[in-house]
This record gives C-alpha cells, sequence and structure tokens, in this order.
DNA sequence: CCGGGCTATGTGACGAAGTCACCGAGCTTT
DNA sequence: AAAGCTCGGTGACTTCGTCACATAGCCCGG
C-alpha cells in the first residue's frame, strides 16, 4: 500500500487508529465506487452484498409506502456508513426502504468477507459498525419523536436552517420539503406562505431565501430546541 | 454443562446450532436475571454494560419527550435480544428512550467480554446479532409509516386485535393506548366510542371486549393489510 | 417570439386528528 | 360515608392532511 496518499482511512474517525496489518487488509479488500446523482444505491428487493462507507456525497433513506407517498428517513453523509447496506447484505426479509444519491456519491464498498474478517478480528471495527447502527437507531428515535410531537412550523424552520447554503437559500421545491418532513406539500406551501407574510423568507420557483435566520432560529429555541 | 437440562439456548433460533464448546462459554459467561414488573430496564443514564436475551417476558421500549409525553416504540417478547441495551453497552450519546418490564421479565445477560467473544469467533453469533439490529430498523420504519400514512381507527383496530387475549378482552386503559399508539387518550376515547356504537366492542373500565373480532379484522384488511 | 405542455405553487373546502378545559363516574382508602 | 384518586366523556378550537382545481413560471419546438 502507498503509503504517501492520504488513505480514505483517515475519513472515518473510528477507523483511523486501526492497527496497520489491518487497514492493509481493508484497503486491499475492498474498492471505491462511485454513483451518479439520483442513482438508487439500494432498494428492498437486491441485496447489494457489500457494506457501504461513504466518501463524497450524501445518500437519502426514505420509505414508500403503499399509497405511493413516500417518507424521508435518514440521510446518510461522507464519513458515515450505510449499515442498512449490512440489512441488505443479510437479505433481511421485508423492509421497504430505498436509498437514492442526493448528489454524486463516492464510497468504499467493503464485501461481506472482508467485512467478516474485520469484525472478528477487530474490536475497533465493531465497535464502529455497533456505533453506527446505534446511531441510525437513535436517530429514527429522535425523527419520530419529532413526527409525533413536534408542530409542523417548527420542523420547517428547523430544516430551512439545515438545508440552507451559504448564501442562506434553499434549494428545494415544496413537494421535497414535504417528503423531508413527512407532510404534504399544501401545508409547506401555507406555512412558507406564512413565514413570508412576516418577512422571513422570500420565494421563487424552486428556493426559499432565509432573509431573517434569526427569526426562524428563535422560533426552534423557543420548543424545546434541537 | 449438564446436556439433559433445555438450555435456553434453545429459545434462540439462530443460536441453536452454535458449536458447542461455545455453548459452553456463552453458558458459563453470561447470568440470568430477572426483574419485576414495572422495573425500569435500562435508561438513558445509566449503562447496564450487559446484552439482554429476553426468556420470559415483554419489555416495553418507549421514548420519553421534553414535553412529558411518551411514545411507544416497540416491544421486545421472548426469544428477542434487546440490542438497545448494546447501545447502553456502548455508552452511545444521546437517545431518550427507556425500556420497562411489562411483565416480570426473565432474561441472560451477556457480560460484554463474552459478548466481545462471541463476537469475534462466530460468525453465527455475529449474524444473530446483526439481524437483531436490522430488526429493530425495520420494525421503526414500519412504525413511522404507520404513523405518517394510516388511519388512527385502522391502527387502534388492529392493535385492539393483536393486545386481546383468548376471551377477545384487551386489559389496558384509554391513556395507554394512547400512548401506544402515540396520539392522545381523547382520540382513543373518541374512537373506541364509535367502535362501541357500531357493536364491534363493549368497554369497562380498564377492558375492552371484542364483540366483532371480523369487524375489526375487515377494518384493518381493507386498508392495506399488516 | 409564440404557444403548447410540463412542473411548481396557490387556494378553498372539508375531514381527521390533537389540544385544552372541565366534568362526572367508578374504585379505594380510611 | 367522605375524600381522593384514576379513568373515561365531551365540546370548542387548532393544526394538519386531502382533494379538486386554478394559476404561474419555465422550456422547447416551430
Amino acid at each position: 500500500m502507498d503509503t504517501r496518499h492520504a488513505s480514505w482511512l483517515n475519513k472515518f474517525e473510528g477507523l483511523q487508529k486501526l492497527p496497520s496489518d489491518l487497514r492493509a487488509e481493508l484497503e486491499a479488500g475492498s474498492r471505491i465506487v462511485t454513483f451518479p446523482q439520483g442513482q438508487q444505491i439500494f432498494a428492498p428487493g437486491e441485496a447489494s452484498g457489500d457494506l457501504l462507507l461513504l466518501l463524497e456525497g450524501t445518500v437519502r433513506v426514505q420509505q414508500k409506502s403503499d399509497t405511493g407517498r413516500e417518507v424521508f428517513l435518514y440521510r446518510v453523509h461522507a464519513g458515515d456508513s450505510c449499515v442498512l447496506s449490512t440489512a441488505c447484505m443479510l437479505a433481511f426479509e421485508d423492509y421497504a426502504a430505498d436509498g437514492v444519491a442526493e448528489t454524486e456519491v463516492q464510497a468504499v464498498a467493503i464485501p461481506r468477507a472482508t467485512f467478516d474478517m474485520l469484525v472478528s478480528q477487530s474490536p475497533m471495527f465493531r465497535e464502529f459498525i455497533f456505533k453506527a447502527y446505534s446511531r441510525r437507531i437513535t436517530d429514527l428515535f429522535t425523527l419520530i419523536d419529532d413526527i409525533v410531537f413536534r408542530r409542523l412550523d417548527v420542523r420547517l424552520a428547523s430544516r430551512l436552517l439545515e438545508l440552507a447554503d451559504d448564501e442562506g437559500v434553499v434549494h428545494a421545491t415544496h413537494q421535497v420539503l414535504g417528503t423531508e418532513l413527512g407532510t404534504a406539500r399544501e401545508v409547506i406551501s401555507r406555512t412558507l406562505a406564512e413565514f413570508q407574510r412576516r418577512g422571513w423568507v422570500e420565494q421563487a420557483r424552486g428556493e426559499i431565501r432565509l432573509v431573517e435566520r434569526e427569526a426562524l432560529d428563535r422560533m426552534v429555541r423557543a420548543s424545546g430546541d434541537r
């Protein structure tokens, strides 16, 4: 292994301190893959067989309902591992979630054999994996909590702040925001109209400019933070 | 190890075929514990340090919200492992879920050291654990799907059928059903009143008698099953 | 540069669900 | 039997989801 180049391993906090023999094996026993934007990365049917660690880009994981609507579940960022693909790997029964590349995605694909080897040999790697699982589970807990208890305007305000770019502009249609929050487009339209009326945002087709971040922030803050 | 008595290992489908040396180690390196009904089994603060496998009884896992209300997340049955306790084990940051013994509970407590040993030595045990994680995650997916998309009357009907005993009686207060479904007591009261008006159930303090299981069943069936 | 045809957004009416305030009815305790 | 609790019932109101349909911005071929 070439030790001059910055190994992708350094992107993953839990893996940086792996003993060097395992690092080498991991690098040798995996490969780097890329997906174009919009590509379906995993789906109920097709078991990929690899564990994916994201280097670049984001993957959105969402649930298709029978009724055709979709709920956003969580987002996998660079530096995260996509543990749901291990569920795929184990060919675990019926689940309706699928993962889509939101941007172009670069990831490390660790095949089952390498994965098994590492899990058995390295307590550190195990911890990495288990932490990833726990994190997903706790994320889902807070999502449920949000859906059940928090008001929609607060959730929307909070999400807008998250999604805004450096200029304070969110590039997303009302429809997209709707599925992100598990609600209907109309509700988003109405809520945004209200924000606009208060002078907090300005809207154009496909984008929302945050004019008064502070106001949005205050709204979020006023209801149990997060 | 005494091989005449039925080992608790046989209660767990994924563990029955463990090689006998590992079986022995597992039995030796773990202990059986019991909790009285109502006992808190794990909570955000206290990391128990053990992985629990349930032999008898049920544990309800729920999320406390800041506002004081609670959401039911899932139920751990006999034969399941309580993987969230591994999250505890790893002392994983902030999560607000806690586990309570619904009945008297008997479980196997596997300490961290034994757990580590088994994970590293047995692919079968690994699969057992990973499947347990995946199962929890997919359960949470369907819970979210339910909360977002299914009508409350359908969810209630379905839950009543699940919770009914052999005589078709559900022993639970409206409040309890409310938190099970992540909704308010009043809503449950109203919905049950409607069921009663239709002659599907009869109510007494703290119990609901299902008179027309078929009707409830039909209602569930009529909306995308499950 | 004009007019389809697409996609994004606006709106009103209504139904379903959650919230609040308060009441009364049953069980328990003393 | 009275006090005190838990459980359940009810009306008024708000928020949210759904449906149907209108309008507005955008792209593209002619």
